[in-house]
DNA sequence: GCCAACGTTGGC
DNA sequence: GCCAACGTTGGC
């Protein structure tokens, strides 16, 4: 199972938000990146991934879930991108900031730190072992 | 609020 | 198909 991380202002889209829609989730708009387009396109339904605040926060601060693959994006005119529907599952104990994954050796090679405007990244098994073990889940 | 990095657009 | 111009992202 892949695991992922996802970009979002919180001005914009807020983790609150994300938790307040509970299981119906919301759909992941707005993806305008061809890169960030395939990394959509190759999610499965029950692929986890990272929820990060960029700008406001600059940390990880949780869990979110596939619920729905891979469908065009109904604001995009261009009908060029599509986008995925997520869920939130849980929240870490406490943020994973940027400044702490760039301390840290063992993630120097994670893509937040070397493509940081890209808005959704794939994250490695590894990587998704530490940042946990770091955090910690809200049982 | 600044600005570096970088992806996209469009003229040729 | 190249590449300059432009717009956006996001850390600081």
């Amino acid at each position: 199972m892949a695991h992922w991380l996802y970009k979002s202002e919180p001005d914009t889209w807020s983790w609150d938000q994300q938790v307040a829609r509970g299981e119906a989730g919301e759909h992941w708009n707005g993806v305008r990146n061809y890169l960030a387009r395939k990394h959509l396109q190759a999610m499965k339904i029950g692929d986890q991934g990272f929820f990060y605040h960029s700008n406001e926060g600059k940390a990880i601060v949780g869990v979110v879930e596939v619920i729905k693959e891979y469908y065009p994006d109904h604001t995009d005119e261009t009908g060029r991108f599509g986008m995925v529907d997520l869920k939130a599952i849980k929240s870490l104990k406490r943020p994973v900031t940027l400044q702490e994954i760039k301390d840290d050796p063992r993630l120097k090679d994670m893509v937040l730190v070397n493509n940081m405007r890209l808005s959704v990244q794939p994250v490695t098994d590894a990587e998704w072992a530490i940042i946990l073990a770091l955090g910690g889940l809200e049982s």
